[in-house]
DNA sequence: TTCCTCATCCGAAACGTTTTGAATCCGTGA
DNA sequence: TCACGGATTCAAAACGTTTCGGATGAGGAA
């Protein structure tokens, strides 16, 4: 049906002599000048269409020194296999993108070489106008490299010191543990364990603080032990959880850093017999796929990946476009509550 | 502690004068050609290390034709938004890329276009040197595209028609549905309900297919009836659930054309009283996250997606280093036996 | 000495755009 | 008739590589 025109040698030139024009001419009508004439406009536009003609990308990159692609590193293999947060993030920053024209460029660091390599590869090289950072340290060369090779970049979470003259967006992780210790005390929980990650992610840093600072200033008496696991290790979570749940004085209530941990503990309790959430309280973070479906339903935080990755991408279009100076957001992710948590049981001994 | 040699004006020109050198001996040696003595080249290669040298990647392309670059089209943001699939995929395809130095360039299609009109932009201005397919429809417009450009592409999943002069790598849903059908044979189910899906896919077709065939070349007396739902639609599978599973002589097993079309089945008979496995078996395809955790565990096929999508980053390669002529592969999902099947019941029934 | 070969290096073209500064054309007022 | 100005158009440079086809120089054979 459609014109099936296939052009194979694409180019300026082409399509100028086609029109009698130079080069020049052609290349400004197509760009909207308003120095070419509206008739010659029209008759370039036209012939265009329908020789099929799109500019080589190459060359305009060359020659404005901007590529149009925003830069992703992909975490390493090491990495969660099942992550779902990686596709979200994607169609959510390839969405803001798209609006803006701009494509995606992802690269995947090879077994022989560096995340930093990569990233300093692919900026050096003039391949993006802007790169997107995820899983940010707490202390991060990326973001030292970035900011002193003065390209607009925009990260996924914050470093924890000098955070303050670079772009980024992220999940007020602090604030969730926050509520989720004050929920916990609000339902008479006295002893409460906190799981955490071994990583020194900065997320760790500010989740902790949550639940240690919300213990301090509140009146309760109540006390918090941690552990720290390898999130991806599920047998060590698991193993760690029944470590902590097999004590005489066990706690009545779990935080866990992530969902896939609180995965862990629900099943450490059923293997224990602890009923959740009567026995147990348990409260996770992330809200992934499973957390709705595990019995009986997992109470946690959902952080609107989409939406986050949508915000980090509009704001680094506002960079590249040098719009604005630095911004920073914190995005507060909502509580999820479903069947995981309850009052504490023994509520007679609350003062 | 590194130098941190923060270059800003790259070139090779720059190059060549500090080594009063020729631009071409720079790049020759650099290069590796044989036609520069070892001497120098080690002279230039020392200096292109400490001036933190990368070429640039626009003119190299320009000039060499290549961008280094495979294209993937995102899906539509009417598809589901917790997709682990497309995080698993990307994940794979970068790595195969990775080891062969090539990056992966993700267009999303925005709101005022189609995924052709972003494809075809893709291609005609060069920036990719190779094309990605998924989702692919019984017959579709991009293949056809894609194969009269003659640009080096793979698919996952097939055409129904005219698919053996490309490369594919496709999810062997036929076996697997064959498999599953004779399973529930050989379990005594006589009433068996398939929820496929309204989308014209090649893979609904292929699942589809394994059902019915298998069932015509038993002996059994057994029959199955079809629905077809719309797969991002939770509500309406629910309903086309409670519906079937509200029938007299209600089916004693439901196969799933999707594990998200499981689930919402498993609610549908939970929310009857039905218990599964002992009065109804149910299987899925998919081996989503959510399939280990759903009470009684669902019995599902994994389609190792990272595996896939690494064969099929390799097969592109190939295409593109002019190796091979096309390939095809039929990737067997396995299955994963958990609680949701068992023997039909009133087993006494059986001739 | 002269010529040839080999090793090494280099100038210049080419890739397909964008953009600068100038050229051309046309009508109008003097 | 001539100069001027505005509206159009264009030639050429530039972006940073790769590569083709020599150029240069040294050493050995005739």
């Amino acid at each position: 049906m459609t014109p099936e025109n296939t052009r194979q040698k694409g180019s300026l030139k082409a399509l100028a002599k086609e029109l009698n024009l130079s080069i020049t001419t052609v290349s400004r009508a197509l760009a909207g000048y308003s120095d070419v004439a509206e008739k010659t406009r029209l008759r370039v536009v036209k012939a265009a269409a329908d020789a099929n003609y799109v500019p080589n990308s190459a060359a305009k990159m060359l020659v404005t020194g901007r590529s149009g692609y925003i830069g992703l590193t992909l975490p390493l293999r090491s990495e969660p296999f099942s992550d779902p947060f990686l596709g979200e993030f994607i169609a959510g920053l390839g969405e803001a993108l798209a609006e803006r024209g701009q494509d995606l460029l992802i690269n995947t660091v090879a077994a022989n070489q560096t995340e930093m390599q990569v990233l300093q590869r692919t900026v050096e090289s003039g391949r993006v106008d802007g790169i997107v950072l995820t899983r940010i340290k707490e202390k991060d060369e990326r973001v030292d490299f970035l900011r002193k090779r003065n390209i607009p970049f925009v990260t996924h979470g914050r470093t924890l010191h000098d955070h303050s003259d670079y772009s980024w967006i992220d999940t007020d992780g602090e604030f969730a543990f926050s509520h989720a210790t004050d929920l916990l005390l609000s339902l008479g929980h006295h002893r409460i364990a906190l799981f955490s990650i071994t990583e020194h992610m900065m997320f760790r840093y500010v989740r902790e603080l949550g639940v240690t600072q919300t213990l301090e200033n509140s009146d309760s008496d109540a006390s918090v032990t941690v552990s720290h696991v390898d999130r991806f290790d599920t047998d060590g979570c698991f193993a760690e959880a029944l470590r902590v749940l097999r004590q005489p004085n066990r706690p009545t209530a779990i935080l866990a850093l992530t969902d896939d941990i609180a995965l862990a503990v629900l099943d450490a309790a059923s293997e224990l017999g602890i009923s959740v959430p009567n026995q147990l309280s348990v409260i996770g973070f992330g809200n992934i796929p499973q957390a709705s479906v595990v019995p009986p339903g997992l109470t946690t935080f959902d952080q609107s990946t989409r939406t986050t990755a949508e915000q980090i991408g509009k704001v680094l279009m506002d960079s590249i476009d040098g719009k604005t100076v630095t911004q920073q957001q914190l995005i507060r992710p909502f509580l999820v509550s479903r069947g995981s948590h309850a009052a504490a049981p023994n509520v007679k001994s609350s003062a």
